[in-house]
Order: C-alpha cells, then sequence, then structure tokens
DNA sequence: AGCAAATACTAAGTATTACTTAGTATCGTG
DNA sequence: CACGATACTAAGTAATACTTAGTATTTGCT
C-alpha cells in the first residue's frame, strides 16, 4: 500500500534512467556527499521525501535538463519543456508567437 | 544586504498582484489558516522560507497558473507555460511539433 | 549454481527548516 | 491625523529532511 509519487519523484527517476546513472552517482554528481547520496537520491525517487528547490536546480544541472520539467505534470508540457532546452531567445519567442495564436484557433 | 531570491518567490508575488490578491487572501485561498496566511505568504515572497511543492500546488490551483511556471526562470518559458495553461491536449501536441521543428531550424 | 560487487532501499536519530504566534512597521484613505 | 488594511519580522515550536548504519536485491562473472 503506497501513496501516489509526486511528478518531482517520477521525473527524476524518468530522467536519471534515460542517462544511465545510478542513484548515487547522479547525487554525487549533484553535489550531495558520498556517504549519503545513494540514501538521500533513493527517498527522493521513492516519495519518503522531497528535494526542496535548490536540490532540484542542482539535480537538473547535473542531468543538463530545464528545472521546469521536474514540475510538469502534463508529459506533453513535460516534452515541450525539454525540447526548448537549448533554444535560442528567438525561438523562444516564437514559440510564444506560436502557441498564443493556438489559443484562438481552439484547434 | 540581501541574497538573490529564488524564482518560486518572484513568480509568486508577480501572479498574485497581477490578480490584485492581499498576501494574506492568496494564502487563505491557498488553504492557510487565515491567523498564519499573512506570515507565511510574506516569508514566502521575501525569501524567507520556501514553500514545499505540495504548498505550490496549492498556490498554482488558487492562481489559476500551472504549476511549473513558478519555477520557469526564463519570461519567455515562463509565459508559453502560462499561454498553454488551458490548452487542448491536440493543442499542446501541435506546440510540441512546432517547437521540434523548431529545433532542427536554428532559427 | 554460487559468489562478489554494485545498486537499491530502509529505519531511526540528529540536524535543519518551515510554521505559528505575537507583534511592529508601513501604506492608503476618509 | 487616525484607523484599517497590508506588509513584514523575530523567536520558539513543530515538522521535515539528512546522515548513518545497515539490510535487500540485482547484475555479472567463473
Amino acid at each position: 500500500m503506497s501513496i501516489a509519487l509526486h511528478t518531482v519523484a517520477i521525473r527524476l527517476r524518468q530522467a536519471r534512467e534515460q542517462l544511465g546513472l545510478s542513484q548515487k552517482k547522479l547525487g554525487i554528481l549533484a553535489g550531495i556527499d558520498e556517504f549519503s547520496a545513494s540514501a538521500r537520491m533513493n527517498q527522493y525517487e521513492r516519495g519518503k521525501h522531497l528535494p526542496d528547490v535548490y536540490m532540484v536546480a542542482r539535480l537538473a544541472k547535473a542531468l543538463s535538463i530545464p528545472e521546469p520539467y521536474f514540475y510538469c505534470e502534463d508529459e506533453t508540457l513535460a516534452l515541450i519543456v525539454l525540447a526548448l532546452k537549448d533554444a535560442t531567445q528567438l525561438q523562444k519567442k516564437s514559440a510564444l508567437e506560436f502557441v498564443k495564436a493556438l489559443d484562438k484557433l481552439k484547434l
């Protein structure tokens, strides 16, 4: 019997496995002490504890993933955020215009 | 002398002021006890304390703003997330395709 | 299969941080 | 000016995360 995992926990495991890292290694990459990295990362992924925003920021950096990705419940929005990772300001502006236009279109 | 505010704090104030709510009122709307709502919300906005993800979720709901918005450092990305608030799944898929194409275009 | 190393996971005490309370400052308006 | 509303703060208490010291489980090798 278990309570539903928070999006942060789900996205974290998702992103880590994508890169083929162990919980411990990712923790160390994010700057956690090597003796507690394994336990802490596991607690995050299992939903035992929640990483605070600063920790999520360091994990995001270690994984090269935008921070807001970890808070996207909607899978498609998560993918949009991910796809905009290396976008230039101009590209983002362009995407914004597209989305605004989309809104008026009621597709 | 003060340390830079976290994005959550900045976006929170931004969103609250947009709606013309007081700190206390927003806190109450988000389910905080009326006697501590003012202090807590102020601590969040001033960066004295950080709301955890569950609190951010409740604030997001009270403000009718998507959760990931609060973690978007980039202003344009924040606006994209905001613009997709009421988007249908089809519209989001469409936006995703656009962003993917944009990526290959190196605009 | 059997073993070892790596990885995943957990309980419990300690450390850290948020939350509540009680209040002071500041702003806006009659 | 005064008063009500809003913003803000210090400090003690309550809640939560972090560390430690392990136990389970999985993986790969002979």
